[in-house]
RNA sequence: GGGCGCAUAGCUCAGCUGGUUCAGAGCAUCUGCCUUACAAGCAGAGGGUCGGAGGUUCGAAUCCUUCUGCGCCCA
């Protein structure tokens, strides 16, 4: 057989990937077993992966396929979400290069090519997923702007209208005024920025000569202004209170007001109030019945109420209008200021504070709901410490009324009707639209034929709410409206509540929180008795976000994240998926060292971690060419092999053991490292050594006996089905290449190996004779001693020396590893010989050639001096009577056993330096 | 301004309920090896006093206080 001295995993990872989808592995049913579920947070349908994609949806494909090597009936939700501002620019830009305006054709158009843009590119990240290895159910795709998912979020919306939760109200909100839609706080990135503050003069209306100086950042917003306000407490202004000033420009009279929100430090310590236009000031208006002036269009241009500078745009008029100010003589004074400025998160649009109609969910039922399924442990948090933001967040004072109405057609509209009057208005009742709220418009049409006593009304005379709903307004739904529940009750039944949720931090309150809310809210109501929890998830891990060398957070606007598919190209899916788990642990956010071009400053598609990944890839895939070279004979088990063989499986299930501990904790990096080491170095570095046929001078190879070469194989295989959730593209290939498999006999649904009883005085041995050979190597490598040269060692003829190498195998395995040509006890210090201490025993290495006394005698008195210092401090502790009535007996007893051991070294050191002369 | 988090080797991070020779891992570095599985490798080595100060304790990287620096969230 001939295999590649590099293992190459392009080739072998698609057609794995393939067989897996032909043989429908990743494909539940419900059935009998214990269900594991994982929903994917669904990434919107306009992304390309990215380097968080990567990192969140390895740890689901980890947990995933452990549980369905586990036996476990594992179920992954694979999905996108519509992202509604996002598409909805992309559609639009699309359309204005066909030269079509999204203003010049109707809704239903729009929204076709909206679907027909999703069918063309919705699907590339899910594509992207599988090269990853993602083993999601791809029957059970779904998308939130499917039929059913829309269904769901029209059915609650009037669940909640009529439940009184959802009501339409006039807010300062933010709003985008280039995609001309409301956003919600999350949307908004607040960011530092430069500005100026511009202070002018408001001429008082009695006397022009003298005036109130204010500062502002916002000079075009003054004709918007009510009033000028002073804090009571300011005696500098303490008789302007009452008076009117003019607005520069305009000369309209406003007052001057006293209220406590005026900072006195800040600027000149007198403020414009401009309710329309500022979440603080429409607070400040409401408390002195101030009228609100809205000087902006809905695309951020200055309207007629504006008087001046009508048509342009907020940013143009704040230059003319300082020029206007400076001929005039109201500017005062400029000074450059710095502020953090709110621009929308999808258009990078400064964003306004502007009032509107919009429909609001009151959260304060929800969010207590929320915050008590956390704590009270329904729902876990990994990292546990992620419970303190959450908690932070969800306190009453936080927690505003959720905007749920967004102006824009990509999304499910609003399932609300207004009845249209003969005048082209809206019929009010009470001084207020009248809506009606129903699932069909012909429910709607007969509650308002009810409600109006006006049976002639038809649907021709209603008029549906233009709005669609936020995204995170179906999203919040994901857990139950990916199985139909809203529809039906059987897979909701047995998949709900979902295991565990992976998901970043960031979207802890507007995805996570909400979803807690929406699974407590409808859970109940749909399943009944049939219902094994109301929470959504039971656990949620939540990962770090991955950044630069420099702590910035990857994205595409910085080019600082390599390209996601170019890295799996480079080093392999399981080189990435290694890279990802091993760069961070649970929470923490995660340097992703990837290195950038000293020339062009570009980011690089490189990885230290990744390439560390590959190269453990390509480490298997040796040590499986070394083994499948061998030939075989019926020849007795040598003891040597014998011992090597017990050894690596007890060493193996001692790490199955830390691998389960580290699982139930989410310490997916530490179970990986654990792997990592044990492969490699316990299995390549020294068993495989051990067992090693020695090889001929005429460079054949002596055959390996039957039963060593089984049991490799089977602890080979073992450790393969161990790794495979970590990487399951190599496992998968190495598990084929070591044995003749039946059909279906694949890694993938292999048995998830369980750890079995460890005899640890065995081990213990092993390691003291591992720690002897090592010895031996480094006096041979600080001598310049061929490792190939064969030596003699002589071991000090102790009780306790005899009785390590009483174990059978033991003396070959370290005459083999060490190459010594003779192993003996002796009594005596043989001549010619280095004196090694390992444990507290006592070697001589007869080395040909000639002795350093001097530097021998250096050596060992820096060690003696070392465990001197050691000796003194264990006995210092042990003879403060504190400590040794204050600490459990376990820890005494361990300290007795570091000084005896101490006291033995230095007797055997001090000895030796005697005889060194 | 309010809150949360972080600071451990050159880098990225573990270190869980204070106590095993507790100061660790990986990478990087240095030395010697192209030894027929693997140079994407093998065998060795060096390197930190745990951000600063103070405290609690028999005992502190670990708990408390405070200072400094950094990151984030909210206003």
């Amino acid at each position: 057989m001939s295999l590649s001295t590099r293992y190459s995993p392009k080739e072998t990872e698609e057609r794995w990937y393939a067989h897996w989808e032909a043989k429908n592995y990743f494909h539940s049913e419900p059935d009998e077993r214990e269900p594991f579920t994982i929903v994917i947070p669904p990434p919107n349908v306009t992304g390309v992966l990215h380097m968080g994609h990567m990192l969140n949806n390895t740890i689901q494909d980890v947990l995933i396929r452990r549980a369905r090597m586990q036996g476990k009936n594992a179920c992954w939700v694979p999905g996108t979400d519509h992202a509604s501002i996002a598409t909805e620019a992309k559609v639009v830009q699309l359309l204005r290069k066909q030269g079509i305006k999204k203003g010049d054709i109707p809704r239903e158009e729009f929204l076709k090519h909206a679907f027909d843009w999703k069918e063309k590119y919705g699907g590339i990240i899910l594509e992207q997923l599988k090269k990853l290895g993602a083993s999601c159910d791809w029957e059970r795709t779904r998308f939130t702007m499917e039929e059913s998912l829309s269904r769901a979020v029209i059915h609650v919306f009037v669940d909640l209208y009529k439940k009184g939760k959802l009501y339409r109200g006039l807010r300062m909100t933010n709003w985008d005024p280039e995609a001309k839609t409301v956003l919600s706080n999350e949307e908004v990135i607040h960011e530092a920025e430069n500005s100026q503050l511009f202070h002018i003069r408001y001429p008082l209306v009695d006397n022009p000569n003298e005036g109130i100086i204010i500062a502002t950042q916002r000079p075009e917003t003054i004709m918007a202004d009510v009033s000028i306000a002073v804090n009571p407490t300011d005696e500098r202004f303490k008789d302007w209170v009452g008076k009117t000033v003019l607005i520069p420009l305009i000369n309209k009279p406003i007052p001057i007001i006293a209220d406590s929100y005026v900072d006195i430090e800040f600027g000149t310590g007198a403020l414009k109030i401009t309710p329309a236009h500022d979440q603080n000031d429409f607070a400040v208006g409401e408390r002195h019945n101030l009228p609100v002036v809205d000087i902006l269009t809905e695309d951020g241009k200055l309207n007629e109420a504006a008087q001046i500078l009508v048509g342009e745009d907020r940013f143009v008029a704040r230059k003319k209008i300082k020029k206007l100010l400076e001929e005039a003589g109201f500017l005062v004074k400029l000074e450059d200021y710095q502020t953090k400025i709110g621009r929308s998160e999808r258009t990078n649009a400064v964003v306004e504070p502007r009032l509107t109609k919009q429909w609001f969910l009151k959260m304060d039922g929800f969010a207590a709901t929320a915050l008590e399924s956390v704590k009270s442990g329904d729902v876990k948090f990994y990292p546990e410490n992620m419970w303190n933001m959450y908690y932070q967040w969800l306190q009453p004072d936080n927690v505003r009324d959720w905007c749920i109405s967004r102006q824009l057609w990509w999304g499910q509209q609003i399932p609300a009707w207004y009845v249209r009057t003969a005048d082209g208005g809206r019929l009010t009742i009470d001084g207020e639209d009248a809506v009606f709220v129903a699932e069909t418009a012909d429910e709607a049409l007969a509650q308002a034929k009810a409600k109006t006593g006006n049976n002639s009304l038809t649907i021709k005379d209603l008029q549906q709410d233009e709005d669609v709903v936020d995204t995170w307004f179906s999203s919040w739904l994901w857990p139950i409206a990916v199985f139909d529940g809203f529809e039906k009750k059987d897979d909701l039944k047995y998949y709900y509540p979902t295991n565990v949720l992976v998901t970043g931090w960031d979207i802890m309150f507007f995805w996570v929180a909400r979803m807690i809310m929406s699974g407590y809210e409808w859970s109940e109501e749909l399943l009944g008795g049939d219902l094994k929890g109301k929470m959504p998830f039971h656990d949620v891990y939540f990962t770090g976000m991955v950044r630069d060398n420099k702590r910035r957070k990857m994205s595409k606007s910085l080019g600082n994240s390599p390209d996601a598919l170019q890295l799996i190209e480079n080093y392999g899916a399981d080189g990435v998926r290694f890279g990802m788990l091993l760069s961070g642990s649970a929470g923490n956010d995660i340097i992703f060292d990837a290195p950038f071009d000293p020339v062009t400053k570009e980011v690089l598609n490189e990885s230290k971690l990744c390439e560390q990944g590959r190269n453990f890839c390509n480490k298997m895939w040796n040590a499986l060419r070394l083994i499948k070279g061998w030939d075989r004979n019926d020849a007795e088990q040598p003891e040597v092999n014998a011992l090597a063989v017990a050894w690596i499986k007890d060493k193996f299930d001692q790490t199955l053991a830390e691998v389960e501990a580290n699982f139930t904790t989410y310490r997916l990096g530490d179970v990986l490292m654990g792997l990592y080491q044990t492969i490699w170095d316990d299995f390549c570095s020294w068993y495989l050594e051990i067992i090693k046929p020695t090889f001929n001078a005429d460079g054949s190879s002596e055959p390996i006996d039957h039963q060593t070469y089984e049991a490799t194989i089977n602890i080979f295989e073992k450790m393969m089905a161990a790794l495979h959730p970590f990487m399951p593209f190599v496992t998968e290939e190495i598990w084929h290449q070591l044995r003749e498999r039946r059909e279906g006999n694949d890694c993938v649904v292999a048995a998830y190996p369980t750890a079995g009883r460890v005899d640890k005085a065995m081990i213990q041995k092993v390691d003291k004779a591992k720690d002897l050979i090592t010895k031996i190597r480094e006096s041979r490598s600080s001598k310049g001693i061929s490792p190939k040269e064969s030596l003699r060692l002589f071991v000090q003829n102790t009780s306790s020396a005899k009785a390590m190498f009483e174990l059978n195998g033991l003396a070959g395995l370290v005459k083999k590893m060490a190459n010594l040509s003779e192993l003996s006890f002796t009594d005596e210090e043989p001549a010619g010989t280095v004196s090694l201490l390992s444990g507290t025993e006592k070697y001589f290495l007869e080395m040909n050639i000639t002795i350093d006394v001097a530097a021998e005698r250096e050596r060992m008195t820096k060690e003696l001096d070392y465990y001197r210092g050691f000796v003194a401090s264990v006995e210092k502790k042990l003879s403060n009577e504190k400590f040794v009535n204050g600490a459990p007996a376990q820890v005494i007893e361990g300290e007795r056993k570091k000084l005896a051991d101490g006291q033995e070294k230095m007797r055997i050191l001090e000895e030796g330096l005697v005889k060194l002369g």
